[in-house]
DNA sequence: GATGATTCTCAGGAATCTTCCAGCTAACTA
DNA sequence: TAGTTAGCTGGAAGATTCCTGAGAATCATC
């Protein structure tokens, strides 16, 4: 995906703070606000490619600034930032058009994915490619399904995050502190230990379907997800 | 379906929002109008393709802006939105020709089905596929009638409009928020379950008839309509 | 008004997933 | 080689998600 400007619309400096240097560090250009009526401002003045809007906001509720850009014209598409608590009863009208929304607390990875989601549906996305092939491996990420070789292999919702992340970053090693931090949710307090048993479920199912394994382990470092020549 | 210019007519900036976001991201050209004088002069300046006439409106009525475009000779299909207790015979005295009216509150994906259907019987549309073929599954539109291997299944009209919604995006997983906002009235509050409901209902309906089950379940991420190779 | 279909809620139970732990194995080092 | 450390994996508790039957409420039809 090409670079984006992305506008980050939250009240905590700790969620913007870690969503910027995340969405940085993907190669996108990012802005931050911390309430609703600068968010406004905002997006009319820089005309973002996308808004994560916080739906609790101190002044303006994130439904609220939707409603005031709408009514302007701007078509901007929003990935609304929810607790998991105020989901189940405002959720309706949220996902109209090319809008989406993730639950607080969110993990990186799952961020980034919705992005690249929204922007090939609203086509804004050149290259809207929403498969992604590491050799043998492929993942679409539409129906959500893993392959190797052509054959389907069913992944829980963690080990398909772990797994996208590893193959997003093919041929290169992650700590598993890098790890933690991008798939699971940013409050996760437990071990490292967990990433080891994730690491271990994914090769007992992709391992006996492909000719060589596939996650190598660089012992001291962290995990490697081995692509084709390299 | 091809892209088209809808012009939308509502007083409620949220009912135009929630039109327009959703037309838009359909892939149409989309113009608002909050009242009947805007609404004419619109009419006869950009030629839309269809209306979306809402009867109740500050100024004119829907039927006073229907009578004044045919009196100047213009013929561009209207679908009228109509509250639930206004009388159904003055409405369906004028869908004369190829108009037609949902009643408030509608469902996104009722909108976008009947402009299909209007677009179909006026002939403007050129690619007027009426028929949704997934696999072994098939939707006749105009018919209503829904057929796996050829048997005809009886549905109601909530699950015909799932499985639409369903067939209308096969080897895609659609989240629960995405169905409720697609196929349920959009002042709908209740809860994801009745998701679960209707889908258990379709299945219980479909499976019996087909060879393998037609909607997985991607847990933790939602539903999907198998369709034939990946 | 009665009957039946449809919509929606709810709750129990089944299936799956997450997390932690502990014992084990493999790899490095002195 | 023996000791030490890092990583692997089976098991199990607890949480989450999903399925489905039952029933209340509403709507349509006769």
């Amino acid at each position: 995906m090409e670079s984006l400007k992305v506008l980050v619309v939250d009240d905590e400096p700790n969620i913007r703070d870690l969503l910027s240097a995340s969405l940085r560090f993907a190669g996108h250009q990012v802005l931050t606000s911390p309430n609703g009526t600068d968010a406004i401002a905002k997006i009319i003045d820089t005309q973002p490619d996308i808004v994560l809007l916080d739906v609790m906001l101190p002044d303006i509720s994130g439904f609220g600034v939707t409603k005031k850009i709408r009514s302007m014209g701007i078509e901007t598409p929003i990935l609304f930032l929810t607790a998991r608590d105020e989901t189940e009863d405002k959720v309706t009208g949220l996902t109209v058009g090319g809008d989406d929304y993730v639950t607080k607390p969110f993990s990186l990875d799952e961020i980034v994915a919705r992005i690249s989601a929204i922007m090939r549906r609203t086509g804004k996305d050149s290259d809207g490619h929403s498969v992604i092939r590491v050799g043998e491996l492929e993942m679409n990420e539409d129906a959500h399904e893993v392959t190797v070789k052509g054959v389907v292999v069913e992944l829980s919702p963690t080990e398909y995050q772990l797994l996208r992340y590893l193959a997003s970053n093919p041929n290169r090693v992650l700590t598993k502190a890098q790890i933690l931090d991008h798939v699971w949710e940013y409050d996760f307090n437990g071990e490292m230990g967990i990433v080891e048993s994730y690491v271990s479920y994914l090769r007992k199912k992709l391992d006996p379907l492909s000719t060589e394994p596939l996650i190598v382990t660089k012992r001291g470092v962290g995990y490697m997800l081995k692509g084709p020549k390299g």
